[in-house]
DNA sequence: AATTGTATATTTGTATACAAACTATTGAAT
DNA sequence: ATTCAATAGTTTGTATACAAATATACAATT
């Protein structure tokens, strides 16, 4: 029951227009304000308007795209008020969930995290961002299945596509991936001592620091 | 701009057959467990499966039920534990609601919530239950509202509806009606005089007795 | 009796067809 | 020239049709 967030491809046409159309307002490939037409995009990827609309639907209930009816759906704006105050969200949310996963996360996990600080690390030594990013996800992703929570998953997860639309990978920074593989560290030491606290703590400057300290913005 | 969670009936058709879905799974018309079949339901509505489909895909995002690809739907089962976490979020994401309320109500909407209020005292002398259920769902919204932020509304619209499941109208009983109304009333003054942590504390109370407190379970 | 293989029946996933709603344009009347 | 109405053209919302996947029943084999 470990493998949820699985790479491996069985998933339907609409789970991967969905997914193309994701990376595309994420990449700002789809400006905002940009009305998103089913048929255009059926054709340009070559399926019928049903995968289209479904994929539509899972966007807009991730508010990433709003859906006037019978006009059909544009892509939403995200004010800096909004990411300001999802970056607020996150850290209540993701705080709780490293404290949980403190309290709650078993060996394998423990393992499994483990594994990802190490390539962090080891990533980080070789300046490779795209990894990093990748494996930034990875953790977090890790901590929020630690916490046994569906519902705290359910909503970070959703959340970490609609911030990707905005930071343009503060992990570029050389000393920015720097500091973050210390704060990875210092978070996942304090889970695999059960420190629920102390998880919590770390956690929460974590997001603040990535998201609205200082060196994104 | 104010109409957001209109009650008017512009609604397509899966929008409607998303409502009866959810209110059959919070009704527990639908068990857990029972396997959701499109064209069934689609008989039972008197509509064709399309429309279905999209319902069934909302309440899948939205964690209600699960859906296993090319085996249909199972509507899911909320532990204990699940019930407890989702209260630790509420308790987290309501009283960051008040808090960004009280700094960022309108006047209009001040306004409407002492109208709810005021509402509310009427119908609590009355022991209506079942109007007092509709009004503790709009005073709620109303503060996600007055939050300004719309990724919170967007997570405690969606887990509004998780609870409903859960809580088998807590407000039935009348002493805890009494009670309701009064800290409803505490949380509404802090807002009014723009005491944002009064706000939040007030709200984190009202949810934590609420939820799992005392009175409930 | 248990197991495997095959045929059949359900059920989902996708494509297409059609109707209703909305937008834009044209043209006439003022 | 401006305004309004009628109309043509998009685009969405829903229904239906078909294909692919899965489940079920049953016979054949060991």
């Amino acid at each position: 029951m470990s493998g949820f967030y699985d790479t491996k491809d069985y998933s339907s046409l609409s789970e991967k227009v969905y997914r193309i159309l994701r990376e595309g307002i994420a990449e700002g490939r789809y400006q905002t304000g940009e009305c998103l037409v089913e048929m255009k995009i059926a054709e340009e990827l070559g399926v019928s308007r049903t995968p289209v609309r479904e994929a539509l639907k899972q966007l807009e209930l991730e508010d990433l795209v709003a859906s006037h009816p019978n006009r059909g759906v544009v892509v939403k704006a995200f004010s800096s008020e909004d990411l300001q105050d999802v970056s607020t969200i996150r850290h209540l949310l993701e705080g709780q969930a490293a404290y949980w996963a403190a309290e709650r996360v078993t060996e394998l996990q423990l393992q499994e995290l483990k594994e990802v600080v190490e390539l962090m690390e080891f990533y980080t030594g070789k300046n490779d961002a795209s990894h990093l990013v990748q494996l930034d996800t990875r953790f977090h992703e890790l901590i929020y299945e630690a916490s046994g929570s569906r519902t705290i998953r359910h909503i970070l997860a959703s959340l970490h596509h609609n911030i990707r639309k905005a930071r343009q990978s503060s992990l570029t920074m050389p000393d920015r991936a720097a500091c973050s593989l210390h704060e990875h560290i210092q978070i996942y030491q304090a889970i695999e001592r059960h420190d629920a606290p102390a998880a919590k703590l770390q956690m929460e400057s974590h997001v603040a620091i990535a998201a609205g300290g200082r060196p994104v913005e």
